[in-house]
DNA sequence: ATCCAGGCTCCTG
DNA sequence: CAGGAGCATGGA
């Protein structure tokens, strides 16, 4: 059981994370969450069923089950694990994180601080890797969010593991060394441009070779981590920075370029159409040193739980 | 039909 | 260094 700083509220993250039904991974069901990922190398189903209030919230984490080479599923046998997976799920769902200094950003800027009151209590979720996390940055690039979760859908499906439980089959994402060995003609059929397929197959073999420094550049200065991620074919400066704010957890990091949050913040700032680059930039200097929240805020104000 | 989507690389002038 | 083509597909 994790106690998360108050307030605390998973409800609008659960709602992001159930964002679109094309959506392989995050599975959201009865209130809960759950979420297939390599653990010691084995895949492994974790569930977090949030609780309490929003002034005495609880995350409950349970490791649901652990498949073996052969396949076959058990129910967790190391006491260890559960402490692992608490802990990745307290990073990802950042527990420690204070909501109080955005209020003075929501003094500074009342058109967000609207916003933000809507989020009260929720937290910028992290993606469960970085390597997850900058392959969807990549698809995402200049297509429809819809078209990139169809291709997700089919990456996973055919480079990813699964593990059965309960009748139910959950899927993780596909590993760097299967992508970097994933055959081009392969990715064409699934939808991949060839752009899409050289880029994700050479970072996909950086990572599998261990040459991108996750922890180094998770603690590095944003610029500098920028630059360093910039450096990759395939990176540019919006796919860096989404892959700082939503892989490794920087807090003050806005892709100031995404078509999404120009839409969303050109019509709440009445714009009267979709907010330049460097508008986003310039209105981003009040969000700091929360721009990465900031976000998170503006990309759930387009998403359907944010309709009703 | 044409344009544009959660861009990036590469090429041209 | 700015500007534009090309990429794959689908919805507006």
């Amino acid at each position: 059981m994790l106690t998360p700083r108050p307030p605390f509220d998973a409800a609008p993250m659960l709602g992001y994370l159930s964002r679109s039904p094309l959506e392989p991974l995050d599975v959201v069901q009865d209130g809960a969450y759950r979420r297939a990922v390599l653990l010691d190398g084995r895949p492994t189903l974790l569930e977090v069923t949030p609780g309490g209030a929003v002034t005495a919230p609880t995350l409950t984490v349970r490791v649901l089950a652990v498949a073996d080479a052969d396949g076959s599923v058990a129910p967790p046998d190391d006491p260890e694990l559960l402490a692992r997976a608490a802990g990745m799920v307290a990073h990802w769902w950042r527990i420690e994180q204070d909501p109080a200094e955005l209020d003075a950003i929501a003094a500074r800027d009342p058109i967000i601080g609207a916003l933000l009151a809507r989020l009260h209590g929720a937290r910028a979720p992290l993606m469960p890797s970085p390597f997850e996390c900058i392959v969807w940055a990549i698809l995402g690039q200049q297509i429809t969010v819809t078209f990139a979760y169809k291709m997700k859908r089919a990456l996973v499906e055919r480079y990813g593991r699964t593990l059965i439980y309960d009748g139910q089959t959950y899927r993780l994402f596909p590993e760097a060394s299967a992508l970097a060995e994933a055959d081009p003609a392969d990715l064409r059929e699934i939808q991949f441009s060839r752009q899409k397929s050289d880029y994700v197959r050479s970072l996909a073999a950086l990572v599998a070779e261990d040459r991108i420094p996750w922890e180094h550049l998770a603690a590095a200065p944003a610029e500098e981590a920028i630059s360093a991620l910039t450096a990759l074919r395939g990176v540019g400066r919006w796919t860096a920075e989404y892959v700082l704010m939503r892989g490794l957890g920087h807090p003050d990091v806005i892709p100031a370029a995404d078509v999404g949050l120009q839409a969303a913040i050109g019509r709440a700032y009445d714009l009267g159409r979709k907010a330049t680059e460097a508008q986003v930039r310039a209105l981003a200097q009040q969000w700091r040193p929360r721009r990465s929240h900031a976000a998170y805020a503006w990309w759930w104000s387009l998403s359907k739980s944010a309709q009703i």
